[in-house]
RNA sequence: CGGGGUGUAGCGUAGCCCGGUUAUCGCGCCGCGUUUGGGACGCGGAGGUCGCAAGUUCGAAUCUUGCCACCCCGACCA
């Protein structure tokens, strides 16, 4: 284990924190709930939004930005967005300080007080759907496929670095289309793509399903989502992709006209994926020793190690790996600090998830090789320096698949089917995992579960099988199981 | 936001109950030397508004009150 990381089997939510501070990803801040995401932590959620940018260009999407702030008028328009958002927004009153009189220092200026207060955006719809509304008249208009990358605010009561903050960073896409059919298939497309990204690059297997009527978006009639395993047996809503209806767009006046000279109202979707990925992605992999990080999103994929210390021989070798490394298009970062020592290397990027290290010595000079050394496994190899990329690249490619194929047999190790409420809690208690189970679709069924398990349904498996059954809970008929979890 | 806990150097801590020299120790940091194939060692050195603010007192890290932050448990949520 890993020195100043707690084990996950005795405090997880400990392991946790210790991880996301131990391997230089996150600070608190000095500002309630706010983080400080730090240079490394930021590199992973960088090669996130890389890979995920291009995956909305590929499939249509553009970027733009819209405002930080919306009037407050504009939340109320949309009743079930506004009861689903107005506990946890922050608000701007003033827009003016001056020095108190009372030489107590800066105040704010009670004569600067706004006509109509400001919202900090905890989601933007309203102020999109206001503009939109301006940007669309014609069918000719429509599909409009926008994305932004922003911050936005949700006042937490409690919050964890990555997983809950009061700020954090997302990206949200904001779609309107002309008929009905369009805008599901448009939500159903993302919510693919997020599926996609997760289990291609964070190599984290999720879960594709529907949200029942209590998890949905505040505002859509459908919410797509997609839903990992965490190590501890908590479920994690990955992402989410919405199909609106036409709620915004009657709330907003969003018309058009079409071909055949009629006004209809546009139809919508909005989807998100946020910083929380990079909190899926440390518990969906690492261990005691450290953060554990998939290939395609790790900051740095190769690390090399000069032993016992760098000298010019070693430099050399390492130089010309690294040239080799990097024009195969990995990055790699050569450790020739002296003042540290291998052993102390070895376990500083191990904590940081380095995928794959290189450890190069006299000795492995002399036979023309290298020491690799994988951070899934530990397992540590004796590589020729001739066919050294390819080597490294396969390796990669295989940690990357490892991480998947673990991850997925810890969440079929964890996937349990119950008939009974009886079983249903005790899996709960002492395994964790998605239960799979008959559910008679209502929503009191589903809060009472909720109030005395503590477990949601995580959503409605797409394309679920059908079959005859009785609710766990209530004993009435039921067609098919739905997935319950406790969840993050 | 409710209940409980914690806050002493960059990190981890002793001291607090029972107020009294110059605030303890380890890691880390700086310098020099010896080391170096899995978290090295010796010697020397720097580093502190004891979370913040009031109060009690001749005297506060220690007692009182308020505030702030973090952790655990609830309610809320991505």
């Amino acid at each position: 284990m890993a020195k100043g990381v707690a084990s996950r089997e005795e405090n997880y939510t400990q392991w946790y924190v210790d991880i996301v501070k131990k391997a230089d990803l996150a600070e608190h801040s000095a500002v309630r709930g706010c983080m400080v995401i730090k240079p490394y932590g930021f590199g992973i959620w960088e090669n996130m939004k890389a890979q995920l940018d291009h995956m909305f260009k590929e499939t249509g999407h553009v970027n733009a930005y819209f405002p930080l702030f919306i009037p407050k008028s504009f939340l109320s328009r949309e009743a079930d967005h506004v009861e689903g958002f107005a506990k946890e927004c922050a608000v701007v009153t003033h827009y003016r300080l001056k020095n108190g009189e009372d030489g107590e220092g800066i105040i704010v200026d009670p004569d600067a007080k706004l006509e109509e207060e400001l919202i900090v955006r905890p989601t933007s719809e309203t102020i999109i759907w206001n503009t939109y509304k301006d940007w669309i008249k014609s069918y000719r208009d429509l599909p409009l496929l926008i994305n932004q990358w922003a911050n936005v605010v949700r006042w937490e009561m409690r919050t964890r670095l990555f997983l809950r903050t009061a700020e954090f960073l997302w990206q949200e896409g904001h779609t309107a289309h002309s008929t009905e059919a369009e805008a599901i298939e448009e939500a159903r497309k993302m919510q693919e793509v997020y599926a996609t990204f997760a289990e291609e690059y964070m190599a984290m297997p999720v879960i594709r399903g529907t949200k029942t009527e209590t998890e949905r978006f505040a505002g859509a009639l459908d919410t797509y989502t997609i839903e990992g395993l965490m190590q501890d047996g908590k479920a994690l809503q990955a992402g989410t992709s919405h199909f609106l209806g036409q709620n915004f767009a009657k709330a907003f006046d969003v018309k058009f006209l079409t071909e055949n000279n009629e006004e209809q109202y546009v139809w919508a979707t909005s989807w998100g994926v946020s910083t929380r990925l990079v909190g899926a992605l440390i518990m969906t992999h690492s261990d005691d020793d450290g953060l554990v990080l998939p290939p395609k999103l790790a900051p740095i994929k190769v690390v090399i190690v000069p032993i016992p210390k760098p000298n010019p021989e070693i430099d050399a070798a390492a130089q010309a790996m690294m040239d080799e490394l990097k024009a195969a298009g990995i990055s790699v970062q050569y450790d020739n600090d002296t003042k540290k020592r291998p052993g102390f290397k070895f376990a500083e990027h191990e904590l940081r998830g380095v995928p794959v290290r290189i450890g190069i010595g006299m000795r492995d000079l002399a036979n023309q090789q290298v020491e690799v050394a994988r951070r899934d496994t530990k397992e540590k190899t004796s590589v020729a320096l001739d066919g050294l990329t390819t080597y490294v690249q396969q390796l990669l490619e295989d940690i990357q698949n490892n991480l998947f194929n673990r991850a997925l047999q810890f969440r079929e190790d964890h996937t349990t089917y119950v008939d009974t409420f009886e079983e249903f809690e005790e899996t709960l208690e002492k395994k964790g995992g998605f239960i799979y189970a008959h559910w008679d679709g209502t929503a009191e069924t589903e809060e009472a579960i909720k109030k005395k398990t503590k477990a949601t349904i995580r959503c409605i498996p797409l394309n679920n099988k059908q079959e005859e059954g009785q609710c766990i809970f209530t004993g009435k008929p039921s067609k098919q199981r739905v997935v319950f979890a406790k969840a993050y």
